[in-house]
DNA sequence: TATTGTTATACTCTATAACTATA
DNA sequence: TATAGTTATAGAGTATAACAATA
């Protein structure tokens, strides 16, 4: 079937791009201190004291427990500030630091001055996210 | 710039269709007896005896020393076999075992069947693919 | 009873440094 | 001298199971 050739190939390109993001934050993430994971964690923390360590490992697609050790690392480098949650004390919400905030903030910018998508020009890039669109809202339709 | 904005909206894209496939990927590795990272190992050789160490080293963007412990535990799995390089005594070759194939093949084939991109229709796959292909071409000449 | 987060434990993963054996 | 691969080591990342606190 020539059909799963093409989603084949399509994978392929997906894992070679952000193969290529990887190998571009690698040569900038030893001098910030951060390791894959962390950045991993880091860049799905938001500014707002919103998400729930539960939510974290969902984002993360971890179990809770790693979740928690990855937290205990960042706190420990004080990029992130765990908060009792208001109504339910089970609950702890996490903080991104200013220090962590900045962090993210630096990669997040190195990877988007490094994109992969450099060599698409301006029309190319939004018939891309057109199509990124549309495969994002079948997310959950199967 | 409206344009940083683009180019970030389309590595989040990228971050979230590949973080669909890893979440496929996880319904069904456990059963398989493989890890993530076993897994993206596997996926990077080849069915011939052609790759060397070090090039699986580069291709995972990782130490050799973390190769040479990856390689011994798919070793120890029955999944890859170090064969010496027929010319040069250094070079250690890797192959796939029958089950090393076999098992690749099955994580490969349920990642295209279980592909993010299936909400779009053929056309829009084949557009996808073109731009993929040309922003894969712009891979070295910065 | 169910859920949130933690701890204890045992692996896997990873890089650094030092080493060997070839080239 | 330079390169391919390994070992030893130490720390990061990970899941499982058992647990405490709260809902």
């Amino acid at each position: 079937m020539e059909t799963e050739d093409l989603d084949r190939e399509l994978i392929n390109h997906l894992f070679a791009l952000r193969d290529r993001v990887k190998a571009e934050l690698k040569t900038v993430l030893p001098e910030l201190g951060l390791t894959d994971a962390q950045t991993d964690a880091l860049w799905r923390l938001s500014d707002g004291p919103e998400i729930t360590a539960r939510r974290l490992a969902e984002r993360l697609q971890c179990d809770a427990s790693t979740a928690t050790s990855m937290v205990d690392r960042l706190e420990k480098h004080g990029l992130v500030r765990r908060i009792p949650h208001p109504s339910d004390r089970r609950v702890k919400l996490l903080q991104l630091t200013s220090q962590g905030c900045e962090l993210r903030d630096r990669v997040i910018r190195h990877a988007v001055e490094t994109s992969p998508f450099g060599g698409l020009d301006r029309d190319a890039r939004l018939r891309l996210r057109s199509l990124f669109r549309e495969a994002a809202q079948h997310e959950e339709t199967p």
